[in-house]
DNA sequence: CTGTTAGCGCTTTCAC
DNA sequence: GTGAAAGCGCTAACAG
């Protein structure tokens, strides 16, 4: 933004109108004489005339900028969220500020105070922990919450159907002829796990599945704790010949111990979370439950454009179905 | 952004000091009477009261934010960029702006456009293509080119050591007994990708590896590219031991055919560039040849603030160094 | 249809 | 140390 920007002002002159006429052609205002309007455009262009929205922002009070938070971006999983929503918000002419969380409150917080400071439009939030009071500094500005609820905080929300994801995949396992399956959990204070597990427990409590406390271990969705609880599973007595996986990366973990190990599973089958473009090459895959991450981004987009159109409709969660990829 | 925002001058009201004061507290100007300053935080606290940055930046003209562009976001390598960026930019109370340039050079250039509206104090970008006349429009606004450069342009540019790291994998796998290499490019309209060329053409020249036309082939740096490029090598008369790859993606399209195809490859080598997550688990991976791609983002960042703060030493192009990673 | 005018919320001389 | 006042560039009544 250098000095010798041009303004409205300067157009204004320079088209000998008020500044008032150049702001009604700039917003395609209708009562502006056809003879006028060229005029002025005209002098834009030959001035290289470009609006400046930060002033413009201050007046109407609106950015045209929304936040997405999220605990990181440098995975897969949450960059085709990102990538749903910013190719919504794009082509509503809005931009995305890309804010980080690292999975901490406070910095969370200081994320959300800032994009308040900044005056975006609304926001999509990752969580990156079922607390959420902290939320409420959002106040009057729009926010839908994306992949995990949160306590203490209503609002939109668009989520996998994990439960009924978790339900389908036993079911299927049962009919490949599983008898017990082992399961590798997420963190409980994160709902999509609790969700995943219930999903499985409920299926296998109705379908007969044998239900081994052994064979049930919780850690969190990270990559060391899915080759740890892998590695813990396989060793046990008791190991499963299926092995539910709560998520990618605990799958990428799980996959790297059986790498790892040396070993051969003959009969292993692993079912897992999340279809990222690779999961299909891990070892022993046999099932894939896939949510439809795109498709959670784009619609939270649409749902945030028209809470910020004022939509008053009551809040809504949204769960979108996942679907079932079959290996072997 | 409600119509009961407090601003600064219901603060000074409330702390019967004038607006002036109440803007020297919150930049911390040094010129204000302790107690002055206290009672004044003092309401700030208790009225709740947050700056409106946009009104800020509409008189200091700076608005703490900068571009990022790059042609997609959904994938490993450009997201461990942004997430360095991102990082190094927030620890000095910058924010980001993501924008995807969709390789399309219109789409990039409307970008370009937007954020000179937005007044963004800078950019981070990652060229769709070679050409980038259009780059000019950025004109006193700072920019430093990630990952490819551009003709028709100067500016700071970050970049691997491509040419090094494609020699130097050449060379380890002459030591390693190879006698023929073939090779899977890139579109050639790009810089990295020829510089990744270069390095190995020129390394089989000083090394005397047989270099034969039939087994250079060269595609985009897509999946697609590499799965149709490897199997087009594979199933060619004088299909090579060794096979350098020229980034990821063809990486996964080749290890995707080597999988389908159902046979067995005794004694393939793959040379492959870009270390990411899973690149190790791909069938018949010998030598990876990692980019410090989080690093080059903080690389970039870095020159973006120097910049920003108005270094005037000319512009440079950085080359970090790649490493090898040497998995059997 | 067009111009005049009054700000949006903040920072920043320039006086005192 | 502090305040008064002038804008940053734009839009939106309100007149005409």
């Amino acid at each position: 933004m250098s000095k010798k920007d041009i303004t409205v002002k300067e157009v204004a002159r320079r088209a000998g109108v008020s500044t008032a006429t150049i702001s009604r052609v700039l917003n395609g205002d209708s009562k502006v004489r056809p003879e006028t309007a060229a005029r002025v455009k005209e002098v834009i262009k030959e001035c290289g005339y470009r609006v400046n929205r930060t002033a413009r922002s201050l007046k109407t009070r609106k950015t045209y900028t929304v936040g997405i938070v999220a605990p990181e971006f440098k995975n897969d999983f949450f960059m085709s969220i990102v990538t749903g929503v910013e190719e919504t918000l794009k082509n509503h002419g809005y931009s995305v500020i890309l804010c980080s969380s690292h999975e901490s409150r406070e910095e969370e917080k200081n994320r959300l105070r800032l994009l308040k400071e900044k005056n975006v439009d609304g926001a999509i939030i990752i969580p990156g922990s079922s607390r959420g009071e902290h939320f409420s500094l959002m106040e009057d500005t729009p926010v839908v919450l994306v992949d995990r609820l949160v306590e203490g905080f209503t609002s939109d929300a668009v989520l996998s159907d994990n439960f009924q994801g978790s339900y389908d995949a036993v079911r299927q396992a049962v009919d490949m002829g599983a008898r017990a399956i082992g399961f590798l959990g997420g963190d409980k204070d994160l709902t999509s796990a609790r969700e995943r597990f219930e999903g499985y427990a409920q299926a296998c409590r109705d379908l007969g599945v044998a239900f081994n406390e052994e064979t049930v271990l919780f850690g969190d969705y990270h990559e060391d704790s899915g080759y740890r609880l892998m590695k813990q599973l396989m060793e046990s007595d008791g190991a499963p010949d299926y092995v539910f996986i709560s998520n990618y990366f605990m799958h990428v973990g799980a996959a790297r111990y059986l790498l790892e190990s040396g070993r051969d599973f003959p009969g292993l089958h692993v079912l897992s979370f999340d279809d990222l473009p690779l999961a299909a090459f891990f070892p022993c895959i046999s099932l894939i439950i896939a949510q439809p991450m795109e498709e959670i981004g784009r619609k939270a987009a649409d749902l945030l454009l028209k809470r910020i159109d004022g939509s008053t409709e009551k809040r809504q969660t949204f769960r979108l179905p996942t679907s079932m990829r079959i290996l072997n």
